[in-house]
DNA sequence: TGTACATCAGTGAACGCGCGTTCACTGATGTAC
DNA sequence: TGTACATCAGTGAACGCGCGTTCACTGATGTAC
């Protein structure tokens, strides 16, 4: 035993991280690559050269693209979940509009620092390869839950079902997926993002009014 | 001169014919085959080997694999559409929750009678074949304004700017695309119709609710 | 109606190419003592 | 610190296979007279 006691890494050393970098090289490779295609069509051969590393070395990191797509999702949701958390937290108490444009924002933002990653997810979000599908439909829910949860602590929660409130969050984070799609289809932001604010403005006075009437009795 | 004068089709005999049907059981084959991967990655051989017809066949008909799919987003989105056109009409004089109950029934009903159709449309609308993308959103760009055309024929849109209405409109018709995309990934097509339609109802209250307060006058 | 010619949907062989996967390997990094 | 051995990320040759596209063709259907 020659490193640090308690370590879970025992070998931290220039292997891994020469590791992790071709790693890393191979999935912003297939970032890039994915512009253009979709994941079930990109091919294992097509990423190692975009490296340049030798084909075989794929399956070092890798069993096969499905698992590469997989670890895209997890760098593409990983990042927008911190992101996300914070802006929940931070907008808590702020007026109605104020959290509309910071949601807004927040989508903007996202789009216009990671533009490969926001393609991808609303790509594959009902793309080709099922394992990819389920790995993104899983991570939305979590974030539909996560933005529920902070929507009951608020005082406009009052009388709202659990029920009610996941399915407002639903609307929130699908809309976000489909303003993130809308804005990597034009070169103009301006109107998408005044299309989506006031969209979100409709949902907030849906909500404000939610109890006002109680749900038809029929059915 | 041996046809009627004025035909436009000079040729509708029994080559016409025959050629036709192998055109549709391309397109039928495609369809199957997209159940399972996307339009990017789906072969040529792979449609005409389904079908048993020869790889050469295939360029009697299509150009390419993008072409047919643009030929399969007509398909699919054009008997969407006839519906679509008649519960406008048919529910003009509705009360909301009767109109709501009738563009969920109409969703419900067309994944069930055509899912590979609503199946393609969901995957290839952010999908990885420029080509289709843009004519699927071409289609969907005039669903919503023949929506917002309806909306604007009734009392409730006194007020509205033509802006607003396209954008409630854009509303319905994306959440109409996520609710057939959710719709196939369960088996149990009960809580995701319910979702649905109080999303519904939560969008109708909003727009009850629209003319109460102007938009922010800051930006 | 019958005949001679034109059209053209579908054929089948052939091509060069890139694919995913296997395997035994190399040589730098890590470990034991 | 120095040495002998183990690990393992990346290599490169080889494989069989299916791909998209070309080409000259066949024979049933259509047209002209």
């Amino acid at each position: 035993m020659s490193h640090t006691l308690g370590d879970p890494a025992p070998t931290p050393g220039a292997r891994q991280a020469q590791k992790l970098r071709t790693r890393q090289a191979l999935l912003d490779a297939a970032l890039r690559l994915l512009a253009e295609q979709s994941l079930s069509s990109l091919g294992l051969r097509e990423v190692t050269r975009a490296v340049g590393v030798a084909p075989t070395a794929f399956y070092r990191h890798f069993r096969d693209i499905a698992d590469l797509g997989v670890a895209l999702v997890e760098e593409a949701l990983g990042s927008l979940h911190t992101t996300l958390v914070a802006t929940l937290a931070a907008t808590g108490e702020g007026d109605g509009e104020e959290r509309i444009a910071a949601a807004v924002e927040l989508i903007v933002a996202y789009v216009r620092a990671y533009p490969a990653h926001a393609r991808f997810i609303a790509r594959e979000q009902h793309g080709g390869v099922r394992r990819v599908r389920e790995a993104i439909g899983a991570q939305l829910a979590l974030f539909a839950r996560e933005v529920a949860a902070q929507f009951a602590k608020e005082p406009e929660a009052v009388g709202w079902s659990e029920d009610d409130l996941l399915m407002l969050a639903r609307m929130y984070v699908d809309h976000m997926v489909m303003t993130a799609s809308a804005l990597l289809e034009t070169d103009d932001a301006g109107p998408v993002t005044d299309t989506a604010r006031r969209q979100l403005r409709l949902v907030s006075l849906g909500r404000r009014h939610w109890l006002d009437a109680p749900p038809p009795a029929d059915r």
